[in-house]
DNA sequence: ACCTGAACACCGTTCAAGT
DNA sequence: ACCTGAACACCGTTCAAGT
């Protein structure tokens, strides 16, 4: 409880907790094992003691968010409402960490990642598409997402940071983005020919 | 003409063709100043005389693949399949270039890139489409290609390469997403008020 | 069990110097 | 005009050693 008890006993979840501070702070390219050692007030080699390595780290970081994720489910509101609502609710909890989402793609060998994905399938199954359409409709609309992450992360680190216009400009962005996503999943659910 | 004449004179250009053809090989992350540098036979530094530092030639090897590039114009097949056509090749064109795509985005101060950019709401408007329609739907279409790129090359580094499967599986996806695009932006143009 | 210090093999880049 | 060598400030990481 003193002043100096910054210094807490250090663990895998506070290392993982500072990395996770730092990237909403400046970026995931801000976080060095270096530069992180030092917001702990450790050597960096300490670190090498909580995790395995910086691979290791980032995939812990990756977990620890989508682990505070609400899940795709299918509701009365039916799946346009529920999509909607997830792929914004998305957007703006990962858009806190610049750079994260580069590590975060569907299919692969992410532990808790996995898992969602699959529930993602299912929530498209349980809304009436074919399984194969199913999954294909979740990674479009899961890249776009992607996509969308990646390009602001890309311009908040060149472009200057003038105000709130971007803010502004990147919702406009993203919320024709995620309606015109619905639009198309709405016309292969009622003839899934029309994709091959 | 000789054996040796290998070492041919230095300039920007083969600087920057020798970079993408080792991105082509091991990716954009392989292309350090130094590897670049025993490419060509040559000190580290002596590139420096060539191109100003590496964001310039990242600069330089993105308006080289983008010059290469065929634009999107209107003609008598209809905006859905110069559409089509156009995000095939690109994406075919890119995905040559793994990791470059990161650094491709819509807006910013690329002149090549911003040129194409307001040549493909051009050829928006003349499909039909309101200006700021137009401009948020090339957007869309861009941003989930670009999506697809980012997940496709951290794929390639992650996964192991067995055989073809993943480009045809790539292949799935990628004309899945280019033909929900389409399906959106139809919906879109036949009543521009389903989008914010 | 937990952390440090020194060291290694990498980066991009600057600066003075060579031809 | 074009290139080199040495050096600087960074990376991630290993390995032996300390408590």
């Amino acid at each position: 409880m003193a002043d100096d008890s910054e210094r807490l006993a250090l663990s895998p979840e506070i290392v993982v907790e500072t990395a996770l501070h730092m990237t909403q702070d400046q970026g995931l390219d801000s976080v060095t094992m270096r530069a992180l050692a030092k917001a702990l007030d450790v050597t960096p080699m300490a670190l090498y003691y909580h995790v395995a390595n910086k691979d290791e780290l980032v995939v812990l970081m990756v977990e620890k968010v989508v682990a505070d994720r609400t899940e795709l489910v299918l509701d009365e509101r039916g799946w346009q409402s529920a999509l909607r609502t997830h792929m914004m609710e998305l957007w703006e909890n990962l858009r806190q960490y610049p750079g994260l989402a580069l590590f975060m793609f569907g299919l692969p060998t992410l532990g808790a990642s996995t898992s969602s994905y699959e529930s993602a399938t299912k929530f498209f199954q349980d809304a009436g598409f074919p399984p194969r359409v199913a999954h294909l409709a979740w990674s479009f609309a899961w890249t776009y997402l992607h996509g969308r992450l990646s390009v602001e992360s890309h311009l908040d680190r060149a472009a200057s940071r003038k105000s709130g216009t971007g803010a502004i400009r990147a919702r406009d962005h993203v919320t024709f983005g995620i309606e015109a996503v619905i639009l198309a999943l709405e016309q292969i659910l009622q003839d899934p020919t029309l994709v091959p």
